[in-house]
DNA sequence: AGGCTTTTTGAATGATCATTCAAGTATATT
DNA sequence: AATATACTTGAATGATCATTCAAAAAGCCT
C-alpha cells in the first residue's frame, strides 16, 4: 500500500483560505490545484469530490477555531478578559489589510443556505458547537460570580454569536476600526 | 421604436427573489429565463449582462426596502414602536416556513466581498443608506426626548444594522422563534 | 525482493455556463 | 401606410467547469 505524499492539514488550510475568501462556487478545481499543489485526481482520491473537500475543510476549520478558543481563554486572567480578547481578535481578523479574513462557517452558510442541505446541516452543527463553547465559559463565570445576569448562559451565548456574526457582516461594508471597536464594546 | 413587453419591476423582483435565495453564481441564465419569462437575449438587451441585472436588482431592492421602512415608521405610533415593528417584521421574514426570505444586500455582500469590487461598492452604499434611515429616525427620537442615550444616533444605528445582520445570519443556523425574539428584544 | 494496494499524474470527457447573433417582429413616429 | 428603431427569439458559440480514467509510480507487507 502506498501512503499519501501531502500534508493533509496543510492542504485543508489552503482550501479553507480559498473557500473563505472566494466562496465555494467561485473556487475552481484549478484554483485548488494551484493553492494546494494537488492534481485534480489526487483531490478526488483523497476527498471524493469538491464538496467532500469543503466538508473536510469545515471540519478542520472548526477544530482550529476550537483550539484557538480554548487557548485564548486559558491564558486570559478572567472570563471577561477572555471575552474581550476574543472580540479584539475578531476585529483584528476583520480589519487586517492584507488578510481580510472571513469566517469560513459564516461565509459557507450564507452560500449554502437553501441550496445544499447536506453542507448546511454540517455548518449548523459547527455554529452550534461554537455557541456551546461560549455557554461553557459563561456558565462557569456565572457560577463563580464573576458575571451576574438575569439571563441564562445560553441566552447570553446566543447574543454573542449573533453579535459577532453581525460584526463580521458589518465589517464587509464598513471597515472602520473605531466603529467596529465601539460595536464590540457595546456587546 | 418598439417598446419593451415586460414589466421591469416585476422582472427585477423575480431576479431579486432568485439571487437572494440561491446567490448570484448559483443562479443560471436558465433559472432567470424560467423565473422572469425573458429569453437570454432580452435580458442582455435590457440589462447588458448578468452582473447588470444584479446591479439593477440591488437598486430595486433598496428602493423597495426604503419604501417599506418609511411606511412602517409612518404608521407606527412612536419611533420605539416603529423599531419594534421593524424587528418583528425581520423575524417574521426569517422564520416564515415557505419563504425563508434572505436580505439580498447581505447575501450578495457575502458572496461578492473580495471577489467583485464593483458590485461590492454598490452594496456598501446600499447598506450605508439603510443605516442612514435608522440614523434619521433615531435622531428625531432623541431630539424630541422619546429616546435618551449617551450614544449618538450614528452609534446606535450602527449597532442596529450590526444586530439585524447578526440575527439574519443567526437564523440560518438556528431558526428558533423564541430565541430570535429574545435576541431582538435584547437589541 | 516481489507483489499488492494506493496515490499521483494530466489529459480527456461531457455538461453547463454566460454571452452573441442574425433573423423575425412589434411599436412609435412621420 | 411606411419607415425606422428597438425588442424578441432561440439556436449557436466558445469557454470553463467538475469529474473520470488509464497508466505510471511508490510505499507497505510477506
Amino acid at each position: 500500500m502506498r501512503s499519501a505524499e501531502f500534508d493533509r492539514e496543510q492542504v485543508l488550510r489552503s482550501a479553507i483560505q480559498l473557500f473563505a475568501s472566494k466562496g465555494f462556487a467561485n473556487t475552481s478545481m484549478q484554483d485548488l490545484k494551484k493553492a494546494t499543489g494537488l492534481h485534480p485526481g489526487s483531490i478526488y482520491c483523497a476527498f471524493e469530490n469538491k464538496q467532500g473537500l469543503l466538508l473536510r475543510a469545515l471540519e478542520q476549520y472548526n477544530k482550529d477555531r476550537s483550539e484557538e478558543f480554548q487557548h485564548l481563554f486559558q491564558q486570559a486572567e478572567s472570563i471577561k478578559a477572555g471575552l474581550k480578547a476574543y472580540l479584539d481578535k475578531t476585529i483584528q481578523d476583520v480589519t487586517s489589510a492584507e488578510n481580510h479574513c472571513a469566517c469560513l462557517s459564516l461565509k459557507a452558510m450564507s452560500e449554502m443556505s437553501q441550496v445544499n442541505p447536506v453542507v448546511e446541516e454540517v455548518i449548523s452543527q459547527n455554529i452550534a458547537a461554537w455557541q456551546a463553547w461560549f455557554v461553557k465559559v459563561l456558565q462557569s463565570a456565572m457560577d463563580n460570580g464573576e458575571i451576574v445576569s438575569s439571563r441564562s448562559a445560553e441566552q447570553r451565548a446566543s447574543y454573542l454569536v449573533m453579535g459577532i456574526s453581525g460584526i463580521r457582516v458589518f465589517a464587509q461594508s464598513n471597515n472602520n476600526n473605531s466603529t467596529l471597536n465601539e460595536l464590540a464594546e457595546q456587546l
